[in-house]
DNA sequence: GTCTATAAGACGATAGAC
DNA sequence: GTCTATCGTCTTATAGAC
């Protein structure tokens, strides 16, 4: 084993890691404003002191917390919007998003239930568009209104899809299930005034 | 114009009116968590004491904010289970709940958006129970699990399909939309294990 | 009904010893 | 890498004058 740094995280470390993972139980039970440096430390049984060394500011733990599952997304949209048809980009993107949920389930709930994360998430400029490019792959180049209140209603509904409905189902049961709600909101209808294609 | 007690708001009076309609644009604005009262007293002009002789905590503010809406959600639930069908009843409370959101876009953001509001909400017993209660008349007796979790999804979606798709719709487009998804999402399917009706 | 003043404590963050 | 001790600020909430 080598000190090499790892392509992700800046020095990571066993501390470091330490920390993020009682951020990350924290962050999900009470929400990021509703947890303090101090919360963090007791759970690690060390002072809040010890957890300034490895982050200079709490805003930097929020970012280790998110960060990595927010690249992911960026990939999958990347690899979705390589595809040439409109359905294929949004299938991809639409079984990459959910595939992601499911292997971070609290992560989820953590980004999109704390407005305090979004300010922190604002700061980085390739975080803060995130949410409006995932909407413009998931729905293609000119939506129409419809297509971007289904859009936005399925992201936002993602969290508590995962969360509240998760008591007796299986990974892969509430996979097939989220997939469902994703078809039938996203699926593309006629246009209500008139012609069904271009030529 | 006597003194009498309403019905909703003991000792409603101009003061603490325009205390819950303050609470009300901040907490849209910056969430629960992230205003203070002496945010609130600053947007009066008064100071935090003036606030705290309309009421005696915080929490009573929010309660004071979000129970009218609350109580209304309550009624049309209500109403929705008056019906013998359980098409109709999915409808009924569909279109209330719509209709509530476009009436009250900022508060539904309040209410979903903020843990804390969670937990104050959970002291009042009434209160504590309305999600699980409007999933269960939405869905009707013995849902499947996909039903639960698209229920789960529409309730949690409603939020952001208001806000942030909210740009440039005039609110009867908003609700069609909205109604829309609702609808995709609610309407039952065939069971996958083959029944599709009992005797 | 609103004010000043203040209590009592949590918060994020820092300095410096070990 | 972790500690003790502290700074300065913010918080909810109260007491008592006007």
């Amino acid at each position: 084993m080598t000190t090499q740094l790892d392509a992700t995280t800046p020095r990571a470390g066993a501390g470091r890691e330490k920390v993020v993972a009682a951020a990350l139980e924290l962050f999900a039970e009470r929400g990021v404003s509703g947890t303090s440096l101090q919360m963090i430390a007791d759970r690690l049984g060390v002072t809040k002191a010890a957890v300034y060394y490895h982050f200079k500011a709490k805003r930097d733990i929020v970012l280790a917390v998110v960060r990595p599952a927010l690249a992911e997304i960026a990939t999958i949209a990347e690899d979705a919007e390589r595809e040439r048809s409109q359905a294929v980009r949004t299938e991809v993107l639409l079984v990459g998003i959910v595939d992601l949920l499911i292997r971070h389930r609290r992560l989820y709930g953590i980004i999109e239930s704390d407005l305090a994360v979004g300010e922190i998430l604002a700061t980085d400029p390739i975080l803060a568009s995130l949410g409006e490019r995932l909407a413009a792959v998931l729905i293609g180049p000119d939506p129409d209104p419809g297509q971007i209140v289904a859009a936005n209603m399925f992201l936002a509904g993602l969290k508590s899809a995962g969360a509240s409905a998760a008591a007796g189902l299986t990974d892969d049961e509430l996979r097939t299930h989220i997939l469902d709600c994703g078809r039938r909101l996203l699926r593309r209808r006629r246009q209500p005034s008139g012609r069904t294609a271009t030529p």
